[in-house]
DNA sequence: ATAGATGCAAATATTTTGCCGCCAG
DNA sequence: CTGGCGGCAAAATATTTGCATCTAT
């Protein structure tokens, strides 16, 4: 493996929230924001998600908590999250549909990596990719705010188990 | 200007196909794809587009030149373009809306990079970003097909102006 | 001639909005 | 108390599908 890159494999599987459990929670909960029941049961499905979610995903684990909570309040939430900058969109590549995932965006930005046949999804990070936003900021003259890199292709078990 | 990077400035608007034009007409014919009347239309709006169109925008155009092509029809070439690899769909970080955005994808793979204040899209291309994808293959031993990266933030003209 | 393309209408998928009653602080 | 929040229904946006008809080769 390259010295310069650390990466989280995720086998379709999420590492869990950078931050730490509650973070999203704890972040609202600073800004005094109001924190109603169905806030914090979204925050919590969020925060404690292993994986990437959509909207639909989350409505249905945070159902299974509270029955009461209602899918435009998801949406909701979720602008709200986005708007203090507290998650990431993601759209993987569209692999698998035209909705929107999301993640609690931990202190390192970090690459999607996809694989065409299996789905699996898995984070990369690299001291490249910092230089190249480096170079970017340079270059343009501009201040560079939100990243988003997703890469698709054919993982080493799907090349391998190749027919 | 970083000696490793090669830039086009697009301003908000895009360098004319890399492939030249004609490009997306010339690759279906090589293909023995059937072209109607319809899709010669729509490739030409495609091949000359000076910026990124969304299915709308590439229909809206396609329309001056012949009112007979259908919504439908636009959406199901782009199909037929992404199943041959000739385009690739863009998000520009949902900026404008949820509507995706295509180009036909010349020789290299390019950065897009918009300003979150006007909307102004450029593109960059860097060696950097070469290494990163050689990275990512060979650190997951993977084979990678289909990059994305959308960077986002404050261009130079937008930060000077700012009040 | 005929496989494959188009047009139309309707369906689907995803997200957003208006309005009103409710509850966290 | 009260201003922001959630629920509901409906709208808006973006894309896809079924089916009958037409056309490029």
């Amino acid at each position: 493996m390259s010295s310069t890159a650390a990466h989280r494999v995720s086998t379709g599987e999420r590492i869990n929230a950078a931050a730490g459990a509650g973070a999203l929670l704890k972040a609202l909960e600073e800004r005094g924001i109001r924190l109603t029941r169905q806030r914090r049961v979204i925050l919590e499905v969020m925060d404690k998600a292993e994986r990437h979610l959509d909207a639909d995903g989350i409505l249905e684990r945070a159902q299974k908590l509270d029955p009461g909570v209602h899918r435009v309040t998801v949406y909701r939430t979720i602008e709200l999250l986005k708007k203090y900058g507290l998650i990431d969109e993601l759209d993987l590549l569209h692999l698998r549909g035209d909705q929107h995932y999301y993640e609690s965006h931990g202190p390192r930005d970090h690459i999607h990596v996809a694989c065409l046949r299996c789905g699996k999804v898995r984070e990369f990070e690299s001291r490249l990719y910092e230089q190249l936003k480096s170079q970017i900021e340079r270059d343009f003259h501009m201040k560079v705010t939100v990243t988003r890199t997703e890469v698709g292709g054919y993982c080493a078990d799907c090349l391998a188990s190749e027919t």
